[in-house]
RNA sequence: CGCGGAGUGGAGCAGUUGGUAGCUCGCCAGGCUCAUAACCUGGAGGUCGUUCGUUCGAGUCGAGCCUCCGCAACCA
């Protein structure tokens, strides 16, 4: 697809927010893809620089150091830490992971803003906009609330009412108020600076329409869509106090919005790294050259963004590049439900490492293997056990565990010189050629997880292949053959740990200590010479640990644990019913009751018989439905409370005479209600 | 009727320019024993969300409908 006309490759992926941690969404979506086609360019001795960085800017981030009382920078230094840290230690190869309250950034910034400005860019606009004269803070839809005017709920949205679901504007909201801190909000004028994406409309429907065809489905479409509602003008600042402070006289209080400064950030970091490396060239040669392929690797959420207000952005400036192309994928859910940052519904890769010591590479092979590439996707612990197990140990792990063990047993380690060929050596030999440009092909057109597939592919050619020539029998009467057999094999290994390096980088280079490979060139992947005759192997180890069924389990149950704190956390009570008279609660008649006798009902699943001391003489039977929530000994003596002029009916064949009050938990586990002090039977409630 | 993406054997995914469905795992049976009970072979199992249409022929083109996910707070 023409890369010939391209002399370097500058590879950006999303710039994650330093709100939380990243995890295994983040990981699949964006870093593994972007890493593996990294590390393929540069085993290609392409020359590619790979860019990353937090982004630390927008609103989300002081809400939170509000929140927890500490500064807004203390929460994007934790958390730009820990995201470093967690790339650093799953092999993100990064030439440069840098931030956006860098110094280097904010001037970078602020003077691409002030060029756009300069050159009359943008247009400005003044509007009216809800502010909290006590905070003194305009607010963002959302975290406006207020009446809703259709339905009237008290806590609407600025966008949108979660009770009745209609889309609103926070000027519809009745007595509108700040989320945050409860207090009123005014209207207020501010006004702003937005770059008119309405101009760039025809030059971005030829650029990606006809030009770009070959972009994936889901970011041509959204594209498309974009492009065909029309494009509209697009605020670039915001009335906020952390930020990059917008570079124009009178502007104070105002900064620049985070999707405007965000993808700049790919620009200085990587101004950042080549200043600091000027080995590496300049800057102004990665972004602004024409032989510059620009590759952004980014999630669904973000297609637009990087399809159409930045290119417009770079354009506006004049004199950068464009992307070529923007490989975007679906996004992984977890278990089945959407992966919350802020429901901490994820498998965060801090906790990870610390779970699971040493298993980077099983977790980059299973969100390879089930990338997001084309529709949203599962990730369940049982899946990445079996994955783990069942390919990664059974296929690979054990066909470079045979070789080496049979090199050791009877050759001492020692690479035996490969003999006459037969057909069917020949025929494997032939089979694994080709992978190298099935792969090749596989990894310049975005599908990792086909190519990941296609160099495990070669671990299947090898088992097979030491299955039918039976090296152990053959052994005993032509050993000549068997080093042939052994040979070939440790060669097919040798190209495996080749093959992986831009997937498995931790476990190629363990493999490659093991069959004591120095160096090596992807170009010679498919050879059949890798490893001399004579060489010396080193003692073989477990490329890959089975995973235990209590390890899976353990990160199960904690999932399980995270939604029930979720659930206890979003506990909300549900609202008072209407008034009623004095007179109608009157009729109400509950009592206490001393169970006498409880047993389940035969053939119910719910249904618990209770007999009930209720102070008349004679027992009552009801029926109540908790025999999910309670064993029938453990309520035998208790007194509960019962309303005793509910009408009488027929369950299960019995009849039930009143209702056994019970308090429902937010989880729907219930409990049955009793009396602080014990008092008579029959005693009325009231 | 806001706009995009997706809906394929038990699970997870492929299906390029239309010709009666493939892969990995699981399951069943057999083989083998060098190997982390791993490996190899064979088998059962789907009419491709749904309805209608174009065509000699559609998972693959067109139309309607249903469901899920994104685009608006957080967020890949």
């Amino acid at each position: 697809m023409g890369e010939n006309k391209y002399k370097r490759t500058l590879v950006t992926s999303a710039l994650p927010y330093a709100n939380g941690g990243v995890h295994i969404g983040h990981l699949a979506g964006v870093y593994v893809p972007a890493d593996i086609y990294v590390r393929y360019l540069r085993l290609k001795k392409k020359d590619v620089m790979f860019i990353g960085g937090s982004d630390e800017h927008g609103v989300p981030v002081t809400i939170r150091a509000r929140k927890e009382g500490i500064t807004v920078q203390e929460v994007v230094d934790r958390y730009h830490n820990i995201i470093k840290d967690s790339f650093e230690k799953f092999g993100i190869s990064f030439d440069i992971y840098s931030r956006t309250t860098s110094k280097t950034h904010h001037k970078f910034a602020s003077d691409f803003f002030r060029t756009l400005y300069d050159n009359g860019k943008f247009i400005e606009q003044t509007s009216e906009q809800y502010y909290d004269e006590q905070t003194g803070h305009f607010l963002t839809d959302r975290n406006i609330r207020g009446e809703c005017p259709h339905c009237h709920a008290a806590d609407a949205y600025g966008d949108q009412c979660e009770k009745c679901g209609s889309t609103l504007s926070p000027e519809e909201l009745i007595n509108p108020y700040n989320a945050e801190s409860g207090n009123p909000l005014v209207k207020k004028a501010t006004s702003h600076w937005y770059l008119p994406l309405d101009k760039d409309q025809q030059w971005l429907e030829k650029w990606i329409l006809e030009d770009h065809k070959e972009w994936r489905s889901n970011v041509y479409g959204q594209c498309k869509s974009w492009l065909d509602g029309g494009l509209k003008p697009r605020a670039v600042t915001r009335d906020l106090d952390w930020g990059i402070p917008v570079p124009v006289e009178g502007a104070e209080g105002k900064v620049l919005y985070v999707w405007f400064d965000a993808p700049i950030g790919y620009i200085s970091n990587t101004k950042e790294l080549c200043d600091a490396h000027p080995e590496r060239g300049s800057w102004e040669t990665w972004w602004k050259d024409e032989s510059t392929r620009l590759i952004h690797f980014i999630g669904k959420d973000n297609i637009v963004f990087h399809c159409i207000v930045f290119p417009a952005m770079l354009k506006a400036h004049g004199g950068y590049i464009l992307p070529d192309n923007v490989p975007s994928n679906e996004f992984l859910n977890l278990e089945g439900n959407k992966i919350s940052t802020s429901k901490n519904y994820a498998v965060w890769l801090d906790e990870y490492l610390v779970d699971m010591p040493g298993r980077q590479d099983e977790l980059r092979y299973v969100l390879t293997a089930n990338a997001p590439e084309t529709k949203d996707n599962d990730f369940t612990w049982k899946d990445y056990q079996a994955r783990c197990n069942n390919e990664l140990v059974a296929v690979y792990g054990n066909f470079v565990n045979r070789a080496l063990q049979l090199t050791q047993k009877y050759y001492d380690g020692i690479v035996p010189a490969c003999g006459e060929l037969n057909d069917y050596d020949k025929q494997t030999l032939a089979e694994f050629k080709d992978v190298k440009e099935k792969l090749e092909a596989l990894l310049e057109a975005f599908k990792f997880r086909d190519a990941q597939k296609e160099a495990m592919n070669l671990a299947r050619i090898g088992n097979k292949y030491i299955a039918d020539c039976e090296p152990w029998k053959v052994v005993k009467t032509d050993p000549e053959r068997v080093k042939t057999v052994i040979n070939i094999s440790l060669q097919l290994t040798a190209n495996l740990a080749i093959a992986f390096e831009p997937f498995l980088p931790f476990s190629s280079k363990k493999l490659r200590e093991m069959i004591n490979m120095e160096t090596f060139e992807w170009d010679a992947l498919g050879s059949t010479d890798l490893l001399p005759a004579g060489k010396q192997l080193a003692k073989p180890s477990l490329l890959f640990e089975k995973i235990e069924d209590d390890v899976i389990d353990a990160q199960i149950k904690k999932l399980e644990d995270t939604v029930k704190a979720n659930e206890a956390a979003n506990y909300k009570a549900a609202p008072v019913k209407d008034f009623i008279d004095f007179e109608q609660f009157e009729k109400l008649d509950i009592r206490v009751g001393k169970v006498l006798a409880c047993e389940k009902v035969k053939k119910s699943k719910k249904l618990l018989k209770f007999s009930i001391d209720d102070g008349s003489g004679k027992e009552r039977t009801i029926l109540s439905g908790i025999a999910m929530h309670y064993e029938p000994e453990e309520l035998v003596g208790k007194n509960v409370l019962f309303v005793a002029n509910l009408a009488p009916r027929q369950m299960m064949g019995m009849e039930s005479c009143g209702m056994i009050l019970s308090a429902e938990n937010f989880d729907g586990s219930l409990s049955v209600t009793s009396v602080l002090r014990d008092v008579k039977p029959g005693s009325q409630v009231g």
